[in-house]
Order: structure tokens, then sequence, then C-alpha cells
DNA sequence: TGGAAGATGGTCT
DNA sequence: GACCATCTTCCAG
């Protein structure tokens, strides 16, 4: 798709909590038989290797699930949440196992494809949580283990966004003392943020 | 090998 | 705000 210009890898080789900033508003792109379809990022989350309880990765954590996390930034990590797929970007160095969760996009192309898989919905409800974006760009554990600086699903240059929101991450209650750290970032006042 | 838990979302009260 | 659908992964026994 030419009208994309892809990030390159150096791009996912920043620190993660910096990477999970300068995501925002770019455009994640997925192409698939049924077409494609764009979203700018509006909202990330940070999970930080062995030092984070709410990180797949804590405590070094090494199963077939998360062996992709210890590999090199730019990596796809994908995995299955009750009956959603949620989606990742792989970052930090080798042997570091950081991620940044994609949490929500506003949709910028595709749209008609994005309502017909997630069924008649209001624009707003499209992509506004990490379960439902995946789902109405057609992400699945297909993708596990592919690279973000190549088709069929990659991010590109977006829009910078104005202002940036910081706070603590969602759903991660039982986490300890990490589920305060403020490694959620959004794009202040943007009405597709998951909540 | 069985059971429990989980970075969610939709529905109903 | 509470409940549950539904599936993969992991660990205890």
């Amino acid at each position: 798709m030419s009208q994309y210009q892809l990030l390159e890898t150096a791009f996912y080789q920043q620190p993660t909590l910096q990477l999970a900033k300068e995501l925002l508003g770019c455009t994640l792109v997925k192409i698939s038989t049924e077409g494609t379809t764009a979203g700018y990022i509006v909202e990330t989350e940070a999970y930080r290797g062995p030092h984070d309880r709410a990180a797949h990765s804590y405590n070094n954590r090494r199963t077939k699930r998360t062996e992709i996390m210890f590999k090199e930034a730019g990596h796809v990590y994908t995995y299955v949440m009750h009956t959603h797929c949620l989606v990742n970007v792989v970052s930090g160095e080798v042997e570091q196992p950081e991620v940044v969760l994609i949490r929500a996009v506003e949709p910028c192309e595709g749209v008609e494809l994005m309502v017909e898989r997630r069924g008649a919905m209001a624009l707003k409800n499209l992509t506004s949580g990490p379960g439902k974006l995946t789902k109405a760009m057609g992400i699945t554990m297909e993708d596990y283990g592919r690279r973000f600086d190549e088709s069929p699903l990659f991010i590109a240059k977006g829009v910078a966004p104005e202002e940036i929101s910081v706070g603590p991450r969602i759903g991660i209650a039982n986490s300890g003392e990490a589920k305060d750290y403020p490694w959620r970032f959004w794009i202040t006042d943007n009405s597709f943020v998951s909540r």
C-alpha cells in the first residue's frame, strides 16, 4: 500500500515507555483478502519485562506464549484473552521481554469492513478497546510472530498528537504494586480511547 | 489430566 | 455494577 510510509525497524528500538508514547498517532494497518483496514493508534500501555508483575514476562517467565517477547523489537505479539485477541508490539533489546499493548485506534480506512466484522455499531464503538480493534481489523493468532515493519500487518507514519495523557493501566487489579504504575498513554480528549 | 485464572466485551438489572 | 461467554495456558496432583 504505497500511500502508507512504514516505520523503520530502528523506530522500535527505543525505550519501551518512549515507544508507547511515540506510537500514539501512528497508523496501524492490516491487509487481508477481504480488504484493507487502518486506524490511528490513540491508546497504548507499556509492559516491562521481568520486574513488572502485570506483564506476562514477569520474573522472566518464558513459555510458548511469551517466547516472542524475548526477540528483537518490532515483532507482533498476539494472544487470546477470553473470547478476544489482543495485539502488542515487542520492544526492548533481545532477551529483554518488554512490549507495548495497543488498546485503541481511531478508524481511518476500511470502516465499512470494520462495521461488517463487528456487526452494525456506532463508529465510536468499532475500535475503542483492545479486543474490539483486533476483531474490527481482522487481527488474529495468525499474526503472532510477524513483524510490524512489513505487510500484511504493519505500522506507518500518522499524525502527531496534540496532547498526551498518562495514567495507570487498565484491568490488572491483581498485580500488586504494578497496578499503579503510570504506564498507560492516550491522546487527550480523543473519543476512541477505551474508557 | 483437570481446574483455575486471565492486559475483555456485551448484556441485563 | 454484576454476570457470563468461551478458550488458551499453566501448574498441581
